[in-house]
DNA sequence: CATCAGGAGGCTATTATGGCTTTAGATTCG
DNA sequence: CGAATCTAAAGCCATAATAGCCTCCTGATG
């Protein structure tokens, strides 16, 4: 998984998203955390259609967390944000045949679907929660 | 910390190299990972710079691990051909005055320092033999 | 000195980021 | 009810950063 600036974001949004008790717009949370309000605003599209947020049109329209902060992990976060995770290692432990012509990568990608297993575990374990709370 | 593809191809490098006896040099390690010659080469000279690798020239040259695998974590792999970390969030805890004006960023700050450190750490003691051992 | 492989830099292609405009749904007001 | 207004949704286009390609230079080997 890539890290990008758009999981940083949705983070940022959902951190203040999180103390708010009435919906706010893109406008607002773009300008509260100095981000551009044309990338802000496609990222909380994802987030809705992930179902972590919920949007309301027209006026006094905007976002709300749909989920409580205890059940937002950061995995979700990101694999909303960014789409599909790249599959950067496209040969799957699980084909008999290894698509890859000239490389071993085959023999390799235990290792790496171990590594990706890790971070995703640690990521999914990491809730909103545990960034807000002291 | 963004993770970006040149992290993974230095893990992936890692791994190979963690096996082998002798040097092995950027064109094998490109064709047998199916990674770009040019820029992986780049990746290796970062991780020689960083002290993870060591490199030799000339004939049957090429780089061999100077840590071990226990010693050498994800996090100075990823720090190390990454560059510096970028700066996302400018406005640190230890400046007296926020430098942003409209935004309260500073407010929100403590928290994606928390996330920061959690990542960190997680990385930090994640070493290449936590991949590579069954 | 001829060859091999890393070091370093510039150039191009791809992707991520950000800007802008139009469309669609919801609310308010006459 | 209908028009005006507000804000999300969605698309297209520009810029910035990353990924990848190519060439020359440097040091080591024999």
């Amino acid at each position: 998984m890539l890290i990008t600036r758009a999981s940083e974001y949705a983070i940022l949004s959902l951190i203040l998203l999180s103390s708010a008790n009435k919906p706010m717009d893109s406008e607002t949370l773009s300008k509260e955390l100095s981000i551009p309000k044309s990338f802000l605003a496609k990222i909380l599209q994802s987030l809705a259609k992930a179902g972590i947020l919920k949007s309301y049109k027209g006026v006094n329209g905007g976002f709300v967390l749909l989920k409580k902060p205890s059940e937002i992990s950061m995995l979700e976060v990101m694999t909303s944000v960014e789409g599909k995770a790249p599959a950067v290692f496209e040969c799957s432990p699980s084909e008999s045949n290894c698509p890859s012509e000239k490389a071993n990568i085959c023999s390799i990608w235990p290792f790496l679907h171990k590594l990706q297993g890790k971070i995703d575990f640690f990521l999914g374990e990491l809730t909103l929660t545990d960034i807000l709370e002291d």
